[in-house]
DNA sequence: TCATGATTATAAATTTAATTTATAAAGATA
DNA sequence: TATCTTTATAAATTAAATTTATAATCATGA
């Protein structure tokens, strides 16, 4: 069975005569004919009657024509599918995005944009995990950029690509002069967290195997709401600190930096958007845009564990390699 | 856009690897490869990236593989019809019947269905029109054969032929020596009706053009319930009737049954059924067999007045030609 | 870093299938 | 009976898919 001979089958219908429907098919009596023969051959009926004039379906020939016609039309869904999505690569997007990683991705990220989908306005906003799922469910925004999986049963994700976590020591940690950073049980209270970023706190407290938060090192009297705090707060020898990779990329002194021994912890970045999001070519160029920035390093196989920062029931902690 | 492409499509979105999808497919890797390409360039956008390892698709590329899926199961689905339709060629089928025809179609059709579908086993009840609309809304009868169209909304008719109605005169009449008979005003009170069988004196009263059944000729003291009937009436000259073609081709002597004139009244046969019939296939072969019983005249093309029979509103009346 | 293995892409040759041209057969028409 | 219309068939042609062979790419391990 071809498509090319259910269009005959279809025009056959319509014109009732052989050689008229071959002038709509732009094909010459004969082929249609025995297209026609061919088809009926493999399905075993006949699906015209040639015996009347004109030709008539036969009473299943009737539904097989149905079901062409049905056939003949989603095809051409596919091609105006495309062609549509074409036409949604201009216009605004609301783009919403976790803080721990906007600093570093979006820069990248915007440039990349320029060059994959010129005519698309990007308005972006950045908050906290939460926020943004509650965001894209109310349609607030269009798609956010943050660690999954969300657990959400209403929320579609696009894994992007899967960061490392980094551990930031000061110069007196027992490991400075290490390559790799392992975790040390006297790690553990002098972990640094940030203030309203739930998610975030999740992760690194997974990544030590902390069940009870309240065991860890009081917060300061001030919110650290970013990750250059933290740094700050390392420098200062206050503490110690997870970070993930992307926040690295443009410091000069990388020394105290350690990535973990394999396999690394990571968070997985995706785009999240509500399950009823259409553009998905505009969604596919930014998730060849983000792509497209990211250091080598990122986009190669490496060995890793994928950090939860919920219980959701969709979750699965694995350890796999991308 | 090949179903054959299609399918390469669903492979690779199997496997995720070239050489396995084409192996899956029963091709060689470039084959596939080579198809893919055309794919994609015919409806302008890529369903995988192969720079990611396992190569995934795209998220346009999940939709259209969707498609695909669809169409392809949809493919498939027409050849499962066919076969399971093929199966419905034997077991029982409850047959219903006009009684004006029953007489006359039923042991032709009969023999003729004996070699066109041998395994199925008829259950035949005649009955009148109004009872067997009723038989095949509920489902008491599987099909009815009878004149159409009916104009109940969940009936489906398939028509077979058209019957052309002729006069039977008696010897006394004044054409009894003519060819053809065309009405005439003094024979609309000794036209002769049958009793219980509403639609078929209605089909009667339109081609005499009456409109007022109590102008017509008074019934008799007994019911006339069959052909059979009416025409020993007229063999006793007790009035003149106009009956079924069909119910002639036994007749010895001929020469009082008179066709009309072009276009000549005829009533359209039809395959009556419920909606939800799923027996198309037997329904094929039943028309068929109808067909090919019926007498070389009635199967060729001739130019006809179709007779109504109710006011139903989709009933259109047509002079036109088979 | 160089060779190796795995994977996908490309080129040319081959096979398969669809289509055309030409014509026959069947049936209707005049 | 001849003619016209329509569909079917045969052989030749064209187009397209597929195969074989090989190149290019990229990750991997010595």
């Amino acid at each position: 069975m071809t498509i090319q001979q259910l269009k005959y089958v279809v025009a056959l219908d319509e014109e009732r005569h052989f050689a008229r429907a071959a002038e709509v098919c732009m094909v010459t009596q004969p082929g249609l004919t025995i297209q026609l023969k061919n088809l009926e051959e493999e399905i075993g009926i006949k699906i015209f009657d040639r015996n009347k004039v004109p030709l008539t379906p036969t009473v299943l020939g009737k539904e097989i024509i149905n079901r062409a016609r049905k056939i003949l039309r989603e095809t051409d869904e596919i091609r105006d599918f495309v062609i549509n999505q074409k036409n949604l690569l201009e216009g605004e997007l609301k783009l919403g995005i976790i803080s721990t990683l906007s600093p570093y991705l979006i820069p990248l990220f915007i440039s990349a944009m320029k060059t994959i989908a010129p005519k698309v306005n990007f308005v972006i906003k950045e908050a906290n995990t939460g926020q943004l799922m509650q965001d894209v469910e109310t349609g607030a925004i269009d798609v956010a950029i943050m660690a999954t999986p969300t657990g959400h049963p209403n929320l579609v994700e696009h894994a992007i690509f899967k960061e490392p976590f980094v551990a930031y020591l000061n110069e007196n940690h027992p490991m400075a002069n290490d390559d790799f950073y392992e975790l040390q049980p006297y790690d553990k209270p002098e972990l640094l967290l940030l203030q309203n970023e739930y998610c975030y706190n999740a992760q690194l407290l997974d990544i030590c195997g902390i069940k009870e938060p309240g065991k860890i090192k009081e917060q300061f009297s001030y919110d650290i709401s970013s990750i250059e705090t933290l740094k700050n707060l390392v420098r200062a020898k206050l503490g110690f600190a997870i970070i993930p990779a992307l926040s690295i990329i443009n410091e000069k002194e990388t020394a105290l930096f350690k990535t973990f021994k394999d396999p690394k912890p990571v968070r997985e970045i995706s785009f999240v958007v509500s399950d009823t999001f259409s553009k998905k070519l505009l969604l596919e160029k930014m998730s060849q845009a983000v792509w497209d920035c990211l250091p080598e390093a990122l986009k190669k196989d490496f060995s890793y564990k994928k950090i939860k920062w919920n219980d959701s029931p969709y979750f699965i902690n694995a350890v796999s390699k991308i």
